[in-house]
DNA sequence: CCCTTATGATCAAACATTTGATTAGTTGGA
DNA sequence: TCCAACTAATCAAATGTTTGATCATAAGGG
């Protein structure tokens, strides 16, 4: 049973996905490599760069990724209903309302009602959520920084545009969506 | 104070980045813009990427994202250790350790000691595991390929060469990586 | 006006991840 | 040989995510 061949010895991280390609043309021959290489790459490179800034910026400020996301969203786009917090920041309500709870706690942000619609929470920074942001979005932008110099400014443009059209394609590709 | 400006009342997931960017110049003059969009846009298109997939093809089949990676992993290469299998699967020692207790309870993996270091563990599929990743694969791939085709043949090997150029530059970034 | 339906938020249970500590086994040097 | 340093794995506590259910409020049609 070919599922049952020894990897090769020296596998690691970076040569997995070669392999892995290659592997699956092998057994299945109808895979659609390309664009199996291009979601193991996809993923992979996120994972690396969101694993970074999450490790070595905002845990050791005390933020979790997603906790940065949130703040990082109500300073740029300032006091908003919850509703389009989780809806900018990617993230599901129900997601976004277990977060707040950690939010809350440390005293970054205040959760009120809103005023025109007893159901909705208005979501805003305290003093304290609006210090936090602003020191940890200089570190991460540094941290991005020296991520983006692996590129020339015209391969992040592009990189950004080819990005964009993937997302774009999400329509066609009848793709499904956090709610 | 710019941080208590009202949002745009038509702020969406859409249009967030390219609003984030403008503002965060206006509140930051010193932030690299290019370096901001990239990350961000890498992460959003990776975040719908990965949803689409986990919850159209594997949940409803019973297995997370990150165990039908590590399912994936082993099917490929085959048994090995599971240093190793965290290794090109991505994550930490310790939550491979914890993923692992839910893929043995459901009969999807194998885990014994190995003969050569009685500290290290010898990962492999189960006839379960081999035949839940032989039909979850080609769902898997069949959506990456809806995705993919947002993309003409040869900007998906463009986007697939600055990932990797993007990756490699890591280094030279002195990123942080999973241990 | 009332009732059905829709919407915003939260809850609950299961799961995965992080960091830091701990346990077990291996290795190399005094 | 023995012990210190290292390594593989696991544990523990805190956090965040998912799906599906529930609660409260709002809106619309008869």
């Amino acid at each position: 049973m070919t599922h049952n061949t020894a990897p090769p010895s020296d596998l690691t991280f970076w040569s997995f996905v070669d392999y892995a390609v290659q592997k699956a043309e092998q057994e299945l021959p109808s895979v659609n490599a390309d664009a199996m290489r291009l979601v193991l790459t996809l993923n992979r490179a996120t994972s690396m760069v969101i694993y970074d800034l999450e490790s070595s910026v905002h845990r050791p400020r005390g933020l979790t990724w997603p906790g940065f996301r949130v703040i990082f969203a109500l300073w740029l786009a300032g006091p908003m209903e919850a509703k389009t917090t989780a809806e900018i920041s990617g993230m599901s309500r129900a997601a976004l309302s277990a977060l707040l709870n950690t939010l809350e706690r440390d005293g970054l942000i205040l959760r009120e009602r809103a005023t025109h619609d007893r159901r909705a929470l208005q979501l805003s920074l305290t003093e304290d959520g609006y210090r936090a942001i602003l020191g940890g979005f200089r570190a991460h932008n540094r941290r991005e920084s020296a991520w983006a110099e692996a590129l020339e400014p015209a391969e992040r443009q592009e990189l950004v545009r080819l990005l964009n059209k993937l997302m774009a394609g999400s329509t066609e590709a009848k793709a499904k969506f956090r709610s």
